[in-house]
DNA sequence: GTCTATACACCGATAGAC
DNA sequence: GTCTATCGGTGTATAGAC
């Protein structure tokens, strides 16, 4: 192997360090008050020595904003090979992984959802898997009938408002996670989804999921 | 008159200066962006002398906090004053309000309900007006039947939920302020509003909701 | 009491030696 | 690539003028 992949291996080595010591760092402090001398002592360098790895502080959010996406691109993935088969309980299986995966990390939602970096707008690249999200979950949603972009932006919605009112007004609670099973269910009555056939109610069906009807 | 009123007057005058200047600032440079030389600039002062009429920085934050919630208390008072007649339009009419107001300012509604700020938990008296307004909101809804918390709950889960992600995804925009009609019909069908009748009387909302239970 | 002047510790960022 | 030194700016604090 050349030197210079080695070189550069050991390099990315050396930023993904960086940015697993500036989440440590944004989780204890708040993402906002994230600073580069707290991430620099995490992994034994002089602040300045930061800037030979990323051009910026706002660089740094820029990559733990791909990161954070790449990731959630990852857990939907994974989630969408174990849903339940009935339309009315995969609706809320998403909805309360995506809650428990969000309020799991507040600032890593923070970097995500909400503006709270004043001067912080996600480069191009950084935001290309949050777009891949989106689309997945349009398709996820499509594969249960719902073909409008509408129906994805309410259900968007639905998500959020639950996990920003959690966040805002019960951090740590359970007080709207609760209100998935009936949230998911006045949004499947509206959009017209049959009723789960099986015994899956609105608690969380454990029985195996049969293969996709072939279409 | 005395005199200690009238020195007391000024005072309170040139907090209230020092509150609308902060305002200007935190929504040109981002509510987290504030700097308390900023602030002092704008009101003609030096920035130690600000200590003079609050403690810290997150005391004006907290007076900021404070006198949002108030100024939406009497929005939402104003508001109920002119709600149509026929619950499902007042439904509406609640969402849209409360959703311009939001937008309207940013910086306000990150103060309100993100926790933008790391160190900063409103106070016991900053907060008490954030619960008046809800108290009011339930207070509205019960009027229309809806005696559940939970109904309130939703509610403001669905109203969070839109402007959140109107604000994240689309600032500017209409991409979600769009939907209201839509998901308030969706809330109203959930706990079993009536239709509204073409012909309004007087406000006489009689009408007992029951929730509708999904399969 | 209120404001000015000054200082401190910390922040992000840059320049240059090695 | 990492370091030292340093810059301008920030929140905060105190001493002292009026």
């Amino acid at each position: 192997m050349p030197k210079r992949d080695r070189l550069a291996e050991r390099r990315e080595a050396t930023r993904l360090e960086i940015l697993s010591a500036a989440w440590d760092a944004a989780r204890e402090a708040g993402l906002p008050g994230l600073t580069l001398r707290d991430v620099a002592a995490r992994v034994g360098m002089q602040p300045p020595s930061l800037y030979s790895h990323f051009a910026s502080k706002n660089a740094i959010y820029d990559a733990m904003f791909e990161q954070a996406w790449r990731e959630c691109l990852v857990h939907v993935t994974a989630l969408e090979e174990r849903l339940p088969n009935q339309p009315r309980a995969r609706l809320i299986a998403i909805a309360e992984d995506y809650f428990d995966w969000a309020v799991a990390d507040v600032a890593r939602h923070q970097l995500m959802d909400e503006n709270v970096i004043p001067g912080f707008r996600p480069s191009e690249q950084a935001y290309a898997p949050s777009l891949e999200v989106y689309a997945l979950y349009r398709r996820i949603l499509h594969g249960m009938g719902l073909t409008s972009d509408e129906d994805a932006d309410v259900c968007t919605a639905l998500n959020a408002g639950l996990v920003s009112q959690q966040l805002a007004n019960d951090p740590g609670g359970q007080r709207w996670r609760r209100l998935i099973p009936r949230v998911m269910s006045m949004f499947a009555d509206d959009v017209g989804l049959p009723p789960d056939t099986a015994a899956a109610g609105p608690a969380r069906p454990n029985g195996r999921a049969r293969r996709k009807k072939a279409s």
